[in-house]
DNA sequence: CGAGATTTTGAATTGGGTCAAGTTATGTGG
DNA sequence: CCACATAACTTGACCCAATTCAAAATCTCG
């Protein structure tokens, strides 16, 4: 399995926050777990296309993204833009702004999104008390990077066709990690977002599409997507050459 | 300034190891430090084309490198391989690996190198004693990922000749950082690495450092690198189109 | 319903890849 | 230290996958 198929941790109810990412794989005391609850006190709600913060912005606080999705991108001075990453419901963000106090990139949310804020310093605190609790936010960061090489692979060495199927085969085990299906979804996001994360023009990601539709190995409606043969998906990951 | 040429810290003794990125721009009294200091017991030696580890080694330590330099690279099970970093000294390696425990990719000595073995669960019990350590720790995690979304951008939005660019600023900062030459140095990668990383073939990397010495904006001989105009390279980079 | 945004598709173009040949380094053993 | 073998690099010619430009079709939502 190609890295850039990532896998995530498969979702279940987490104390009162949706904490997924962050909370799940991990055993707590019932007290511990109380504490982490009592530290994500702010939810917030955002509307398709607002803000969750900005490149440049302070940081203060992690995410977890508690519903909808959001997407990532880095602006270069120049006016292109890279999405470095499509999130959704369980999963952290913020974590490239720890590095320097600054949000490095910026993130939109794609639908309705509720967000639950994480002060860092809080949570760095807890971290000390809680062992597994550290062990867990330096595993999640690790999984990021480990992510983004998996991208790096991706931009680096794959034609049109196998970067969206990768994207494809991603977004279904996330999918499917969530409990919904892993072969039938609506994508959130537009041909030019997918382009910009893909490393491809838009036009040549709607090509894609079509191909792999006249192969009979998905059924695209705009942005109603049906896979059909989830392993010829994988055999086009596979057979770079074909 | 665009995100590929990133920020390392400015290089100076730390105490008996040479920790730079780990414990340089951190104050830690005497007593800590002495702490971190016997963490690091190991310390050892690669010659070139060594494996520090190889991608599914069980992950045990980070690794400080103290001379020398480091490539990393994933590999897809099809024979393709793509170079995710270059690492020099002062840099920590292994950040991938914490994700699963198990390395995600492998690291090759590019020369002699002598490197400090950080076992991570001492490390790990040693940053809840020391916040600052722990800070910092979150820290160099997450300028990885700054890092690696910069190549994202590269990979994903830049033509030939600007990566190019940004690699070679990127490395002049870098040596700059350690109080060596921004202008002149030797490259410690073949045309292949170099093309490997920017998503490149070799024979393109070498028509660009051709194409930058015709246009007398660097002077290349092999791996002999002079660079005449950084602003030029710096240009390159800003101006997409041109 | 209609205006603007998004998507699809076609045709022409091109940047980088591929293949191949020649050149320059590097390293090894005599 | 030199000669040779091998690896690394450069350059040219040709090719192709993806981009660009353009137009039409479809979707979205006020």
């Amino acid at each position: 399995m190609p890295l850039p198929v990532s896998i995530h941790p498969p979702k279940s109810a987490c104390s009162s926050c949706n904490l997924a990412e962050l909370c799940l794989p991990i055993d707590l005391s019932a007290r511990e777990l109380r504490k982490l609850d009592e530290l994500s006190t702010l939810k917030r709600n955002f509307s398709r296309s607002d803000y969750l913060y900005r490149s440049g912005d302070k940081f203060r606080s992690l995410f977890a993204i508690h519903s909808g999705s959001f997407k990532t991108q880095i602006l270069h001075e120049d006016g292109r833009e890279q999405v470095t990453g499509f999130q959704m419901a369980g999963e952290i963000i913020g974590l490239d702004a720890i590095s320097t106090d600054i949000h490095a990139c910026e993130a939109v949310a794609m639908e309705s999104c509720v967000v639950c804020e994480l002060p860092f310093n809080k949570l760095e605190a807890l971290s000390r008390e809680i062992p597994t609790l550290q062990r867990h936010l330096y595993k999640i960061m690790s999984r990021e990077i480990v992510r983004d090489q998996g991208i790096m692979l991706l931009l680096g060495s794959m034609r049109a066709e196998e970067r969206l199927a990768a994207f494809l085969l991603n977004l279904s085990q996330r999918y499917a990690a969530r409990g919904l299906s892993a072969t039938q979804f609506q994508l959130r996001m537009s041909r030019q977002e997918i382009g910009s994360y893909l490393g491809l023009k838009l036009e040549t990601v709607s090509r894609a599409f079509s191909h792999f539709q006249e192969d009979g190995i998905i059924i695209v409606k705009v942005r109603a997507i049906e896979i059909i043969n989830l392993a010829s998906l994988q055999a086009c990951l596979n057979n770079s050459r074909l």
